[in-house]
DNA sequence: CTGAAAGCGCTAACAC
DNA sequence: GTGTTAGCGCTTTCAG
């Protein structure tokens, strides 16, 4: 492996401003500094980040944790995350918080806290105020990304506003019976996501004058497959069934498009149905959707990160900047059948 | 920030001995184990990977490239890897090539390098002989998952023998005019697994005496939508068309399934519809396939990684294991229309 | 089985 | 603008 003190040496410098023309920090005259990356470029030398870590302090790596990796939001929120963290020449430590408890406190506790990074990421996580504070007191920057986590930046869209888009175009359309497909209680204990969701969904519906009904809620498990048995319970019924169907998202929305379906409904004849997120799949679906921005989040948390990491950096000023969000008319939605 | 010699001072022995209790490297008395690990917890003491790493050159990381997030074999691979190496004590680095070359030399030049990680999983991604000798002259192990690198320790399910299963399932329920969905070229390039996989489709018909006929082929990009489009031409022809499909992914096979229904064929009755992965909503769309595990993969090859960073750890030996795979019958496949 | 001490490779004062 | 030098916090010989 070849050392800083060998650039220095080819270089004709010392190993004090290889440092500082590799690093940036510091002010080298120009013929050095190409003299420097030369000699480096030469010889194959890379940083030892361990050893400038040590040093310095820093470790250019910053830690994202997570609790899914195979659902759209998560993994467009971490690409969204990873790129930019390359970016700025940023690794990126990922901890999947999939199972229980056991787990994720050893991450905590074992993880995160090895110094290993710079910053960390919580996606959908809400951390106790013990984890916050510990984090706190080693420096390490810290911003939420669609998880309410107490007294600290965190990035969400405002859920109740996007359900409230959502069903106040149904109600555009003429719709009255709307039903909606929320999340079920396990969803809300780590993001109250389905609980804002419902709550903007109940208030739209009675701004219009319509009185919400429980018969016109299932909860499902923000998949497919949930939102296909939700939507069955919703559209099975003999009476009133519903002409309209606001999912939590647009998997669950998918689900209720191939539920109608197999229950001979045409959409958006008989049923519109509507999600939230903007899904790959939601333009292949012909999914009306309010869309969210989930890769922008993902590099706006890191934007938000390098501007506490890297003061002076040109970074944009994200302080007051509201998460987008847009409604997206495609082909689900219609005005109700006569 | 609590350091070693704090925790050696509290538990009455030296740091040498802090550090051979808590690393279980060196032999140390039950009775100063005991000692130091609850003078460690005490202290909330974690040792700093920087300064470990930097002394004894391990740094208890790995690195993961990857080239895409959100797709499920991909995210399956990343799961099943990162939990068995937090199950090692292991920190996984992500680096996710999605781009470019560009993009892609700068990491292996910049990041993997920097002497972060003891070794490096790739996945689904050919390195070139100079990026594996790189590595190899650092002495950082690697390992493949699902592509070819020459010289490399790789794993990958035998793509041939398990579309010649597909495929003869379809022939043993009487089809002969079967297609195939396969990989477009882009996609060839970096893992050979779509021109494997139509070769054993291919192999199968002709040990069944079926011509393989070029208009039975309908190139496609692995997602959903792909696999509709490509669905669409092969059963929109008017004369001879095949009553069954064999699609080289699951989300390909999914995208037939609805341009089928689509078409108004029902499904098995006029069309036969077969895939590969498993993925988890094959269960929901009744989806016959073959089953790879992809998380399996990713546990699989951190595994390997273990054996040659910590030898003599229990670790199985995997070095015969053929990677496995399985046919699932579900409800999409059935004998062809009379 | 344990302690003393010499680094690991780099960065950051501090001088010049 | 550049060099000298003292650590960063741990691991690991080498003695004992």
């Amino acid at each position: 492996m070849v050392g800083i003190d060998e650039v220095a040496k080819l270089a004709g410098v010392s190993t004090a401003t290889v440092s500082r023309a590799l690093s940036g920090r510091g002010h080298v005259s120009p013929a050095s500094k190409a003299k420097v990356e030369d000699a480096a470029a030469r010889l194959g030398y890379v940083v030892s980040s361990n050893a400038s870590g040590l040093a310095s302090g820093r470790t250019r790596n910053v830690g994202v944790v997570i609790p899914f990796l195979n659902r759209w939001y998560f993994s467009s929120v971490l690409e969204g995350a990873q790129q930019a963290l390359l970016r700025n020449g940023y690794d990126l430590t990922l901890y999947n918080l999939a199972g229980d408890g056991r787990e994720r406190s050893s991450v905590f506790e074992h993880f995160l806290l090895r110094q290993r990074v710079d910053a960390v990421v919580a996606v959908s996580l809400e951390l106790t105020e013990h984890e916050v504070q510990r984090l706190h007191d080693l420096g390490k920057p810290l911003v939420g990304v669609g998880g309410p986590i107490p007294g600290v930046r965190t990035l969400t869209i405002d859920d109740v506003a996007v359900a409230r888009l959502a069903t106040e175009h149904l109600l555009a359309l003429g719709h009255r019976r709307i039903a909606h497909i929320g999340g079920d209680l396990e969803f809300d204990l780590d993001f109250h996501l389905p609980t804002n969701r419902r709550l903007g969904y109940e208030a739209a519906l009675r701004d219009a004058g319509v009185d919400p009904e429980p018969r016109m809620f299932a909860p499902a498990d923000f998949t497919i497959a949930g939102g296909y048995q939700a939507a069955k319970q919703l559209l099975g019924v003999p009476h009133a069934r519903p002409t309209a169907i606001f999912a939590a998202s647009d998997e669950m929305a998918m689900g209720s498009i191939l539920a109608a379906r197999d229950l001979g409904m045409v959409m958006p004849r008989d049923v519109s149905i509507i999600g939230i997120d903007d899904h790959d799949l939601a333009e292949f679906f012909g999914l009306s959707t309010v869309a969210q921005f989930p890769r922008g989040q993902g590099e706006h948390a890191v934007e938000i990160l390098m501007e506490q990491l890297e003061p002076g950096t040109d970074a944009a000023q994200p302080a007051a900047t509201p998460l987008p969000f847009e409604l997206r008319v495609r082909s689900s939605t219609a005005v109700p059948p006569a």
